[in-house]
DNA sequence: CGAATCGTTGAATGGATTCAAAATTTGTGG
DNA sequence: CCACAAATTTTGAATCCATTCAACGATTCG
């Protein structure tokens, strides 16, 4: 066993892909657009769902200014959403996991105005919002579901507002490593164990740090004692200590030792 | 003429208040709910706004954690909407003005998760969020404006993250600044003069800056001729430059003359 | 293997903050 | 209307956190 490896892999996500076609048979029901519908319901919102798509790691499942006609749920892999700003940098507003849904940003508007990129090997079910719109009139229950997923949409967006807005660099990574373990933990897999989808550049992006700060700072946790940090795969070894930087009630050490 | 009133008041948004008194007749039905609406639908709109409520300056209109019922849109006056961060400390998210709606966060949940409060005397319409559910399955053009104004705060928000994670914080200021001067603009009022109606606190808080750092920047934007500004009262002087700034294509001398 | 990409670490720099104090504006009661 | 207190804003100097610049490992992939 080589010594490097010092973290044993998670098990992966991918291999649900072959299993469910269909949302009643679909693992992610629960998260996803169909949660709370009758049997009957979830087949007419199966009917609209045109296609099962799949997207390469590091391809486009839409652009900024792309025509916006569908929106989509995550089946397999990993997202991350971002817009460009007036200097034409890239700016990541988020990272998807299955069961969640993109394209959202766009309801209303007939463009995106950000774009969705897979950080791995990934399918999306797409949901045509014209014929989506039309069921909600139809569906009470589907309608007062997908006000709450665009419910925890916004929420999510205030929340990364205040991370940025009023958070030290430490916090930042504290409340998004614990973040991301809660996810994990909503879908099954371990909250203190997991891998991360995307790079340090892009963690740092997504955070307002530079690739520089996040690695020092993923160093200090660990230094720390409350992470083990091998390349991808994080595990927290000292969640409820994480959860306080997260909380901003401590503070990390500067220096090493 | 007292010499220290630089700049002329604008015109006060508030002499509104007494003339429209349902959505029939009221000034910002292109920005607000009925939008796009046929006369009779409007009316079944207004139909369902149980009451028009006047919240007094710095009172809440409501607070994090009240239980979500209704939806608010503004009809005079301005808001700022917040959330208390782990230690307790509020974090402006935004600031309203009329014909924006309040409380759409706490859509498809059953509380508010942030709060909000009048920064002057203002005056709202309260729609029972129930029943606009069941209007959104009756008048599709109703449910498609609708989700057009939860894409705009969407889009609102991806823009602060934007603002926070990798502006500098002159560029945050002459984004803030030209944002406020093109809302009003919106609304019929002069795009390079109107009113700051928060304190200098609140703005830093929003842009994630200190108190002492917007009031720095202020100067600065004066001493290079972009901006006047007295107390509450601001007048662009030269708004393609503070546009230049917003963009990042321009940086502010950082010493005085 | 070798090249390219990705990640880590160190030292110097700089932008925004913190601490401190003064100036201005706002609010209140006589 | 003025005086006075409280709140808000401005300005200066010192400090600190994160960045920038630079160099060096590590990993991945053809």
């Amino acid at each position: 066993m080589p010594a490097t490896i010092a973290i044993p892999p998670v098990r992966d996500s991918a291999c649900q892909a072959a299993e469910a076609v269909n949302c009643a048979r679909c693992a992610l029901q629960k998260l996803c657009l169909p949660t709370g519908l009758q049997a009957a319901e979830v087949q007419r919102l199966d009917g609209i769902i045109a296609h099962r798509r799949k997207v390469p790691r590091g391809a486009s499942l839409y652009r900024m200014n792309d025509a916006f006609s569908r929106i989509y749920a995550i089946r397999v892999g990993h997202f991350k959403t971002y817009q460009l700003n007036p200097r034409g940098e890239q700016q990541i507003s988020g990272f998807q996991m299955p069961g969640e849904l993109l394209g959202l940003d766009a309801i209303g508007a007939d463009q995106h105005h950000c774009g969705a990129t897979a950080l791995e090997d990934s399918e999306v079910c797409e949901v045509p919002f014209a014929q989506l719109e039309l069921l909600l009139g139809e569906i009470p229950q589907l309608l007062r579901h997908f006000h709450r997923l665009i419910g925890q949409e916004l929420t999510r967006e205030q929340n990364a507002m205040l991370l940025l807005a009023t958070m030290r660099a430490d916090q930042r990574m504290a409340v998004f490593l614990t973040g991301l373990g809660a996810r994990h933990a909503a879908r099954g897999y371990a909250e203190h164990r997991f891998q991360l989808r995307m790079l340090r550049e892009e963690m740092g992006n997504y955070l307002g740090l530079t690739i520089e700060s996040v690695s020092r700072l993923l160093s200090r946790f660990r230094r720390s004692g409350l992470l083990r940090v091998h390349n991808r795969d994080v595990e927290i070894l000292d969640l409820a200590g994480l959860r306080a930087v997260a909380a901003g009630q401590q503070s990390l050490p500067r220096s090493a030792t």
